[in-house]
DNA sequence: GTCTATAGGGCGATAGAC
DNA sequence: GTCTATCGCCCTATAGAC
């Protein structure tokens, strides 16, 4: 036995996320099993559950997205408006994203199964909760947090889908770009004499 | 036989929601089988199926919601901005509400299961989705029409969880109420000299 | 790892209503 | 006869228990 050589190849958990939505991309999500997966993985089945509780679980592994949100809503300067706080942090989200590449592809994965539509609501509503928490260290009462945290991810979701879309520009522009955009559509209109 | 006895009771979808509402609240989702909802309707596990594709929706059963929504902002004044026509008609969503006392019973079940707190969410989605299509018919662009609806989602659910807190007031007072704070809340603050 | 309960789909049988 | 609601039985996959 040569030295150097593992007993199991490295990275389980790495390589079950990359063989599922390898095939949850050529097959659908409903149509792959996850013996499929962990076969592909070189797994077993029930090892596959040793990583994610369920099926569904192998595409959002990893708490990054939040605790980066959470850290930077945390740190922001005192004088910030909650808005504005949570604005700053949300455009600095794609330090912790993977390739815009493999972005786009998990992307189109989950619009194609409601499945997974579900689960990545529910991660974002998770996310959402867990920045209550900070905006409660700035002295903002749950529910009002709650609220403006909410308005923050529609800004958030816009400009990420158009980041998503346009390679050049910069996540925190758009941002703040969507941002004056919610603005404008929440002031009354100007009704010009007709 | 007696003339009028029907050959099998009636409404046997009604009786299914009743009857899983009532074992979710007392044993939870979880531990509820669909076997148990269906017996305790006076039907077979497979007749559950034919209402309802699976045990998640049986709490989520019709669209009225969605369709009084879209026929709202439809109907609404050409001259009122999308987030307006969006809000009134979103301060209007109690027509359509069942008794307080059962949406009480409903929210405390879902909030309990994070299987149907899942589900809730992505039919707000659906429901949001429904609405880009009432927007289009006003001409505004499909991405900017879902952001202003995630926004007036947004300033609905904090002003749903109030109404449903304070029996005395109206939705639609505290829709406004909740505009009037998203507005303050997006603009600049008045940075008052130190 | 093995075992098992449950979810949920396929297909056909049955039995009134018409 | 057709239509429609229900049940029966078979199956696989998920996911938890042991």
């Amino acid at each position: 036995m040569l030295v150097g050589m593992p007993r199991w190849e490295s990275d389980a958990q790495g390589r079950l996320e990359r063989a599922a939505l390898e095939l949850f991309e050529t097959q659908g999500f409903e149509r792959t099993t996850v013996a499929q997966i962990a076969r592909t993985a070189g797994l077993t089945e029930r090892s596959f559950y040793r990583y994610f509780p369920d099926k569904r679980e192998v595409l959002f592994a990893g708490n990054e997205l939040e605790a980066h949100l959470a850290a930077g809503v945390e740190a922001a300067d005192p004088g910030l408006t909650p808005i504005e706080a949570l604005l700053n942090a949300l455009g600095t989200a794609d330090e912790v994203f993977q390739s815009r590449e493999f972005l786009l592809r998990r992307v189109k994965v989950i619009a194609a199964s409601p499945a997974l539509a579900e689960r990545d609501l529910i991660k974002l509503a998770d996310i959402a909760e867990a920045l209550v928490g900070a905006l409660d260290h700035r002295g903002v009462e749950p529910g009002k947090a709650r609220f403006i945290i909410d308005v923050a991810i529609a800004v958030s979701r816009r400009a990420t889908s158009r980041w998503l879309a346009d390679p050049d520009a910069t996540l925190s522009d758009l941002v703040a770009q969507t941002a004056a955009e919610l603005r404008e559509a929440v002031a009354p209109p100007t009704r010009t004499a007709g």
